[in-house]
DNA sequence: TTTAACATACCATCTGGACGGTACACTTTC
DNA sequence: GAAAGTGTACCGTCCAGATGGTATGTTAAA
């Protein structure tokens, strides 16, 4: 898309490579291809394949933690604030980008300390969530039901339909104004 | 262990290699060496990589199936017998032999059809769910909570604490009844 | 003219899997 | 009942191809 950032340019290239092709064929070559330059180009803003890895996760989490964060401070209510963002984000504006989400796929494959920002962000939002005014156990089990969409569809193993994802999202957030 | 089915144990070999190494380094000598068996005695038994995963997925989605089953057939009571079937297999049972959910892991990895098995399962479960006789909104709910736990966990982003996991069990059975 | 942003050529290593054997338990044939 | 044949369960070696990464250009902007 934009010249500013070829950085960014080759991560979302590095990501359609794996949705499209599998984690096995994320290759330096096969992500240069994608990224319509050479091997040593991406290697020049990439040293290594790890690095790939880690900008990946890094540009997911960074944009995540950014639009929820958004999210909760502009809702007037501040009861249940954190679990309406996580929800209305994970549902609604995550999926504008789902191909990043692929980073963790290969995160996960290819060093379990690549996995790190996203831990650390999610144990933020544990924190927040059961601080967020409303019964702890309902809030964990609102972002799990959240979580168990999107990881399932990642995962290939359980695409919701469409009417039934809205009715979800229209309980949970119901549930998370109780 | 038993002698009997050697195959069975190549499979546990395979997903502890997947567990403790990832999935990259999920090799057919690495496997081999954990089996303690050569790699053309492993090929015998698994003609190639993708039927050795082939054959992961399909021996967890056998066993799973058949706990789930006999679960809700055991229950007394007919409305919600299979979420409450789900909650707790995934909860109480599934944990036990937790490895060969690494073969999910490796299937993603290695091609797309790998996972049929388990997709038909899910696709199969999702309708006794919506027909259980609560309302099948929150029934999927549910079920996207429990899957977001051992999704989570497989993935290695949220590891819920013990307690907090026993409340959110005990939660969604409560639901279960309603 | 220096430096950022690439491209090209090349190499060392790893991996899947094909292949030729081996050991041994059955079974059939004579 | 011994010899010959047959199927099962392995072992160890070899190799073509793919891959991550290095080393060394090249070009265009500042």
């Amino acid at each position: 898309m934009g010249k500013i950032s070829r950085k960014v340019d080759i991560l979302h290239a590095a990501s359609k490579v794996v949705s499209e092709k599998g984690i096995f064929n994320l290759t330096l070559d096969a992500t240069a291809k994608e990224a319509g330059i050479s091997k040593g180009g991406l290697l020049y803003h990439y040293p290594s394949k790890e690095a790939l890895v880690q900008g990946m996760v890094e540009h997911l989490a960074n944009n995540y933690r950014e639009k929820i964060s958004n999210n909760a401070e502009s809702d007037p209510v501040d009861k249940g604030k954190w679990v309406r963002a996580y929800v209305d984000v994970t549902f609604n504006q995550a999926y504008q980008n789902k191909d990043m989400h692929y980073g963790l796929l290969a995160a996960k494959a290819v060093s379990s300390n690549s996995l790190d920002p996203i831990r650390e962000l999610y144990s933020d939002w544990q924190y927040k969530i059961e601080d967020d005014g409303i019964d702890p156990i309902k809030a964990t089990i609102i972002r799990l039901a959240t979580d168990g969409i999107w990881l399932s569809e990642l995962f290939d193993i359980y695409h919701i339909e469409k009417d039934k994802k809205k009715a979800v999202y229209e309980k949970l957030r119901e549930w998370a104004n109780e």
